[in-house]
DNA sequence: GCCAACGTTGGC
DNA sequence: GCCAACGTTGGC
């Protein structure tokens, strides 16, 4: 059985691609997640499925490398904190709204593949990502964009 | 159910 | 910092 492939959205000034490398054993809970289409698809999420990082507000926007789902969905803690940031008052604990998933490091890109550079790939026309305001922070990828964009993270040997 | 107002995202 | 696009809220 393959996987299913996925991008998520981060700012590097926030959590980069290197923090998640950092992090113990390689791996982070995807909290904060407020929408609810992006939490729809990450309930979708099995574990192995392959996820693309990506640095949003960044300069220049890319994908810079990819990880994995480690664990499946799971009620996101920070809804009910009341100090943090993403904390839901009309969340209740017996019906949590908010889920999150882990997911694991695998490999930083050789080079990042920028925004601008993916909008030149014609055969990525269709990608969500690049669809004109889309702002979905987790999202699906099909199989064929997936293999376009990890060619163009490999280094280019002459 | 409509839609104006508001807050957020994210490229530029 | 600006602002277009989007999602959510709440009055009616």
């Amino acid at each position: 059985m393959s996987h299913r492939c996925w991008l998520v959205k981060s700012e590097p000034e926030t959590f980069s691609i290197d923090d998640l490398a950092a992090s113990p054993r390689r791996m982070t809970s995807w909290d904060g997640v407020r929408n609810y289409q992006a939490r729809n698809f990450m309930r979708a999420m099995a574990v192995g499925d392959r996820v693309f990082f990506y640095h949003s507000n960044a300069d220049p926007p890319a994908v810079v490398g990819i990880a994995e789902v480690s664990r499946t969905a799971y009620p996101d803690d920070t809804q009910f904190d009341k100090s943090g940031d993403h904390y839901d008052p009309d969340s209740l604990p017996d019906a949590p709204r908010w889920d999150m998933v882990d997911i694991r490091f695998l490999e930083k890109f050789d080079q990042a593949v920028s925004l601008d550079r993916l909008r030149k790939e014609p055969r990525l026309k269709g990608m969500t990502l690049l669809k004109k305001g889309s702002r979905l922070s987790v999202q699906p990828v099909t199989p064929s964009e997936w293999d376009i964009i990890v060619k163009l993270g490999k280094a280019h040997k002459r």
